[in-house]
DNA sequence: TAAACAAGTTTACATTATAAACCAAATTTA
DNA sequence: TAAATTTGGTTTATAATGTAAACTTGTTTA
């Protein structure tokens, strides 16, 4: 009845993240810090975790001269994305 | 854009308790046990929490000569729990 | 060149979730 | 009827998690 919710998502941050890699090609750190409105310290770990998991990749390089981290959805991710908000509704939809 | 999740609500086992509760006029202790698949400390503990913020209100009676614990969902926790849902949405459809 | 800023990382702490151990009463079995 | 098992939980200990604060490295600005 209420299948396991993928631990790995099943944390705000983390899914906030992954939320907003599902639509877009790729992002990068500033911008999923400016989204999400979490510290630096906490989305490093966070991002760190997802790459760890293969739901993401994660690419360093420089934009001029400042470092920059782009961040990209892998397909496994993606599955994952989708699979966890399947899982969810069998939570939300109990109630019916 | 990201509304902040209630951390009481966003616990797998929480929100699984929640969700039968939302639906019925009442849940015992061995019931929610059985239909979450949880073991009994763990349940015992969150349902705990779920008192403690007012989101249900716990009766202990008797079945016969059994020790009997009945759980309800309150207002309070039936608007949470509707709002977890709306907050979610957020996230879910953010790729969008 | 000193101060402030950008882009992160590391570390430490507090909170949480969970399982394991425990308990009391009732029931079943030998 | 004594012992073992089941029911219905609670308490406690531990491991995992989330988060903020402090730190690092390099850049830009006054």
């Amino acid at each position: 009845m209420f299948p396991k919710l993928d631990p790995l998502l099943h944390s705000e941050l983390r899914l906030a993240v992954m939320s907003i890699l599902a639509g877009v090609d790729e992002a990068d750190f500033t911008y999923l810090k400016k989204q999400t409105g979490a510290t630096s310290g906490n989305l490093s770990v966070q991002i760190d975790k997802l790459a760890a998991a293969g739901y993401i990749t994660v690419e360093k390089g420089f934009k001029g001269k400042m470092p920059r981290t782009a961040c990209k959805i892998t397909p496994a991710g993606l599955e994952a994305f989708r699979g966890y908000v399947e899982a969810l509704k069998e939570y939300l939809s109990a109630s019916n």
